[in-house]
DNA sequence: CCAGAGTTGATAATGGTTCTCATTAGCGTT
DNA sequence: AACGCTAATGAGAACCATTATCAACTCTGG
């Protein structure tokens, strides 16, 4: 018995799916709570460490210090290409930056590595939306 | 007069420059301390927010969330390689992976994209030190 | 239905970062 | 060199995200 299914992980689960891009446990815990369920804020991040650690979502830390996770369509070792406007995120294979990542750390005798591989920019959207703003400002 | 010159943003510059890789401003305000300066926290964070800003330095999250700070020798855009046992880092470059994220970026719709491409590994020393570590246990 | 162990959730604790505000100290001016 | 204006400082409080605590709860196998 070392796993228990209870709705609240289900709920999160969802939330998560739900979710465009990265969103932070707080955000999702308040969206639950939305929801009328009682849902507790300990118990969202218990989720969310799970689902992390299962491989079922991944997460990256926000430049302003927030975790933010990601429910993993993709299964296995990927990385991500995030709107830093809207937080629409594609995920991106990288096979070449795979190597480069290897073959970089190993010419300076580094072993055990890993590699933290994020494009951040603007969707066609949201460039659009900041072209037409800039318009009416000018 | 909009900025002024005071020791101790000169003594937060240097400390940053002596320090082999990356250190978070907790770090950096102990080891000021120990140099008998009464230097205060909340100093050191603004003149570390104020080097970052002026491109003098360049900081990242690291896994545990705490904000990490090192002095900019190479000006410029590039890379780092960092021990995730003892914070070495090295700087490095990375054309290839500058090209591929342009590329990458550019082939989904995405304009104005910036990336974070950082490798943690271990340095050959701390590799050595965790392996001795471990016949010493078994 | 029972018992026991994994879960939950309210709350306290933790720890990094930022804010407050009275005091200090650059720096251009006189 | 002294003056005054204002940015900078620093001790501590405030903040905020995350984690630990712990009693109450609820799955699940028997």
């Amino acid at each position: 018995m070392a796993q228990r299914n209870t709705w609240q992980r289900e709920r999160v689960r969802e939330a998560l799916a739900d979710a465009r891009g990265f969103v932070s446990a707080q955000t999702l815990h308040a969206s639950l709570r939305d929801d009328n369920t009682g849902i507790g804020l300990a118990t969202v991040y218990r989720a969310l460490a799970g689902l992390a650690a299962a491989g079922d979502a991944d997460s990256l830390q926000s430049p302003e210090g927030e975790a933010l996770y990601r429910a993993c369509t993709t299964q296995g070792h990927h990385h991500h290409l995030i709107c830093r406007s809207c937080g629409l995120t594609v995920e991106i294979e990288a096979k070449d930056v795979e190597q480069w990542a290897h073959r970089t750390a190993a010419l300076h005798g580094f072993t055990d590595a890993a590699h933290v591989v994020d494009i951040f920019g603007l969707c066609t959207p949201c460039a659009n939306k900041r072209e037409a703003e800039r318009a009416a400002t000018a």
